[in-house]
DNA sequence: GTAATTGCAAATCATTTGCTTCGTA
DNA sequence: TACGAAGCAAATGATTTGCAATTAC
């Protein structure tokens, strides 16, 4: 599954855990392997649902690893408009920003650069908040539901 | 609570729900009045718990309420990075953008015309998603909580 | 009168927490 | 060996659902 760049991300992530001091266990090295391979955000539920991690280790690990990864800035959290908490390795200076389809779920990164990036200072000035951060999602319905809709 | 011009705003909400084929009820009218009168979203436990309406009509009522009056367009729907779902009266033609604080939950509605409108028309362009909506946060901390920190 | 709503209770879903045991540093 | 993690079970919080009793139109 992982190909080697994502063995090189995993190493170098494992190392920003342990420097975070976190210690390097089965559970965490396979919710990173995970995630690093998943090319969209996963719900909690879904990670320790998975294959790599279903009957390996308890779902209440799973939830209370994904807990400390985030904290530890390893991960970023999504809403998504779900009941269900996303999941996915935040990277250096940018984010993802995705569009959600209403029907099906589906989950696409959208290939742009984030719009509201140069907005956040201006924000901060106004608003007085610091230590800015954001979430911006598209939702919509996606060309295949839109399809299967008319027929 | 309501000034005359949230009663003419209740009054044609009524009247859409009415058109949308819903019946004119006293938890309706509790739960419209109640978020024209709030200046932020509010969850749908609060809105439940609220004077107005607590021990008026059953928590299922008020969730069953909320989730008829999203579909019909009336109320939006927002994440906010809680577990719980926040609501708020969908408003004409725009919609507003709001600032989470992460040490207290407050939560602002930001004075500035959301900077992502225009692009979604390039947006659906661009991956074939029809109905375009979207959901754009801020989260950061608030002067109050900043204050309190370093005292 | 009748179909849409409500109330109440029970069920579900997504976590979270307590506590004992295990395993990495 | 010691303290951070994992396992397992029970507790929570936020809805959701089934169904009989109401009520708006």
């Amino acid at each position: 599954m992982s190909d080697s760049c994502s063995k090189k991300s995993l190493t170098q992530l494992i190392d920003r855990c342990r420097a975070g001091g976190m210690r390097r266990t089965q559970a965490l090295e396979s919710v990173l392997t995970l995630l690093l391979d998943s090319d969209r955000p996963m719900t909690a539920g879904e990670i320790a649902e998975a294959p790599a991690l279903k009957g390996h280790c308890d779902p209440a690990t799973v939830y209370r690893l994904l807990v400390r990864l985030e904290e530890h800035g390893i991960l970023r959290r999504l809403g998504l408009r779900d009941r269900a908490a996303y999941y996915t390795i935040r990277h250096a200076h940018t984010h993802d920003d995705y569009i959600v389809c209403t029907k099906c779920g589906s989950i696409e990164e959208l290939e742009m650069e984030c719009p509201v990036e140069a907005l956040e200072a201006e924000i901060a000035r106004k608003s007085g908040f610091t230590q800015l951060d954001h979430e911006l999602e598209f939702f919509g319905v996606c060309p295949e539901c839109a399809a299967s809709a008319s027929e």
